[in-house]
RNA sequence: GCCCGCGUAGCUCAGUGGAUAGAGCGUCUGCCUCCGGAGCAGAAGGUCGUAGGUUCGAAUCCUGUCGCGGGCACCA
């Protein structure tokens, strides 16, 4: 376990007992990095205010007591009460060295292998992805890919809308054309189109004399379960799937047909649902619907605020199907914890619907039910990204963009490679740099969309850490070429291989913190950290210019770690490295 | 009307009640015959929207206020 943290806190621990007794063995040292120091405790604070005595005083009995001769240098009272603690360079490099020997690279085995069910992407049959959905599924997807690096079982869960009410529509739109036409096509290539298509119609009736009285009509019948209207919503259903995992190869996420679970799958099981809440006396009729009223929710007037669960027409709404799949997936699907990875929008709905789960008993109390929130992608106006027109931007055509532009960027800069290694460079870069940009921003705040910085060179990028990750790559390929190998053990001396190797064993601690708090950004912002203090070792400490074959080889291991670290926290966001670039 | 969120450097964003609020971009100054300069070192740039409160200590917690975004009964 090479985690500086945890060394520290197990001695911080033994000195509070022996300083100040057992009742003391459960205090928190919080040993964090520190600007002043590798590492500061800022124990005395809370001790202090534990024992009513002054920070300084219980910081210099703290020190007085705590022994960490083989860890740190005896650390210093700073300020109020912090201790500043500098940690031995040789305990660095052995811990560096364990590093390099761990396949797991220092990531921690967890005490409970939990099950974790992540609800993300969620698009929409006939509909276009557009960029609401980017987001959603790039960060369900990147929690999902931790989540399994650390160890647990991940259970992801694509919710699309494959049910209600457009599909009377969109089935009688899909006769009208021909289920072989053109028309009919453009569900694979572009769903907006023929959704829009249907919409027109339907609005051009208003009165429902033709088109949507026979969309009406076709929802009951589908419904109902009639198997000629079943066959068609198939159809429709399977060109859309094909639609999404177009786009979902093009992105690089692990989502497959085996992980969708759409709103129809769960239609039998709504009305059980709504029959278990009568029985429990949790539902009752308002005004003809069927309305729970969880607790805690008031609207206007101080009214209880309802959850309709049974339309006064006797039909289901979203509220519904959520509840049938809370459900599921704690009894069937095994949960310990449940993410949902939904836009910031839906904080009310999913809040009632898990407060109506635990009233029902579907949800206990030992099951965790997270609202993982999305906050909006915004334009250069501040606005929600739109195209000029005013539509919702195409998430198909936002990604060929992106990796068209990296493409030129890369037939500039690498002419000598060949054509598919270039389109294959450009896919990374673009795709990456989009992904990434959005991952390094915290999720529940909204972000502007730029692709120029997205795909810039240099700051906090995809493409800066690809290309750390193609220097040490090249290295590598030369050091093989010259017949230098790595020593098994990296060589951390001077400050920048010191820094380095610090940063190198933060990457356990970091990834098991982003898989509790669903915090991809701070992944990103370590990687990001981890790059430049990799540049700075590059620029300080030359490996294959050393004339020393010890020193060289020490080096030359460094690197190769940093390459793994950066590459397989790359991976937990779902960014791909290429061998150069 | 009520509820939720946000407001931090010119711009884009971090910031877990703890010291002098941090990055990146941009700007400026140095460094190099550079293992891929797509680099490294440094500088300038802040009344953390605002007014109070709690605390030994507040960007962080509480209250008011201003601005922006979102949500609030049969769409999802």
């Amino acid at each position: 376990m090479p985690a500086p943290e945890i060394a520290l806190t197990e001695r911080f621990q033994s000195a509070f007992v022996a300083a100040f007794g057992p009742e003391y063995a459960d205090a928190d040292p919080i040993i964090r990095p520190s600007q002043f120091a590798d590492f500061q405790c800022n124990a005395a604070m809370g001790l202090a205010k534990r024992l009513g005595r002054k920070p300084r005083d219980i910081a210099a009995e703290i020190l007085a007591a705590v022994d960490l001769e083989d860890v740190a240098e005896t650390p210093e009272i700073a300020g109020p009460g912090f201790l500043n603690i500098r940690l031995r360079t040789d305990w660095v490099a052995a811990q560096a060295a364990e590093l390099a020997e761990d396949e797991a690279l220092g990531v921690p085995v967890p005490e409970h292998v939990d099950t974790v069910v992540i609800d993300y992407s969620a698009p929409n049959v006939a509909k276009e992805m557009h960029v609401g959905h980017l987001r959603t599924t790039v960060v369900g997807d990147a929690i999902a890919r931790t989540l399994e690096k650390l160890g647990h079982t991940v259970v992801r869960q694509n919710h699309i809308g494959d049910w209600g009410t457009p599909f009377g529509m969109l089935i009688e739109h899909l006769l009208d054309v021909g289920e072989d036409s053109d028309e009919a096509g453009l569900l694979t290539t572009d769903p907006n189109a023929f959704y829009q298509a249907a919409r027109a119609k339907f609005d051009a009736d208003p009165e429902a004399t033709g088109f949507a009285a026979r969309a009406r009509a076709r929802v009951a019948t589908l419904q109902s379960g009639d198997a000629e209207s079943l066959r068609i919503w198939t159809d429709l259903v399977g060109m859309s799937k094909e639609y999404f995992h177009r786009i979902y190869d093009l992105l690089d996420v692990t989502l497959t047909d085996d992980d969708l679970a759409g709103e129809s799958t769960y239609n039998a099981d709504l009305e059980t649902v709504c029959a278990e809440l009568e029985a429990a006396g949790l539902a009752r009729i308002s005004d003809g619907a069927l309305c729970v009223f969880p607790q805690g929710f008031t609207g206007r007037d101080e009214q209880p605020l309802p959850l309709i669960v049974r339309k006064s027409d006797g039909g289901y709404g979203y509220a519904t199907t959520d509840l049938a799949a809370v459900r599921r997936r704690v009894r069937e699907l095994g949960a310990d914890r449940i993410a949902y990875v939904v836009g910031t929008s839906q904080e009310l709905h999913l809040s009632m619907v898990a407060e109506t789960a635990r009233e029902a008993g579907w949800l206990p109390e030992d099951v965790e039910a997270t609202h993982v929130k999305i906050g909006s992608v915004l334009g250069e106006d501040g606005k929600i990204l739109r195209t000029r027109s005013g539509a919702s931007l195409r998430l198909a055509a936002l990604l060929e963009e992106a990796v068209a532009k990296a493409r030129t960027v890369i037939d500039e800069l690498r002419p000598d490679l060949p054509e598919d290694e270039r389109a294959q460079i450009a896919r990374a870069i673009g795709i990456g740099g989009v992904k990434y940009a959005d991952l390094s921003t915290a999720h529940d705040s909204d972000y502007t969309f730029d692709l120029d910085r997205m795909l810039a060179l240099t700051g906090n990028t995809a493409p800066y850490l690809q290309y750390a990750v193609a220097r040490i790559r090249s290295i590598g390929r030369r050091a093989e070429a010259q017949g230098v190998t790595a020593a098994a053990v990296p060589l951390v001396e001077n400050a920048a291989e010191r820094a380095l190797a610090l940063q190198l064993l933060q990457y356990g601690p970091v990834l098991a913190q982003v898989g509790a708090a669903y915090e991809p950004h701070r992944l990103a912002a370590y990687l990001f950290s981890l790059a430049q203090a990799f540049t700075a070792f590059y620029d300080a400490s030359p490996i294959l210019k050393e004339s020393d074959e010890g020193v060289r080889a020490g080096r030359l291991a460094l690197a190769r770690l940093t390459e793994r670290v950066l590459v397989e926290g790359l991976d937990a966001l779902g960014v791909t490295a290429p061998q150069q670039m």
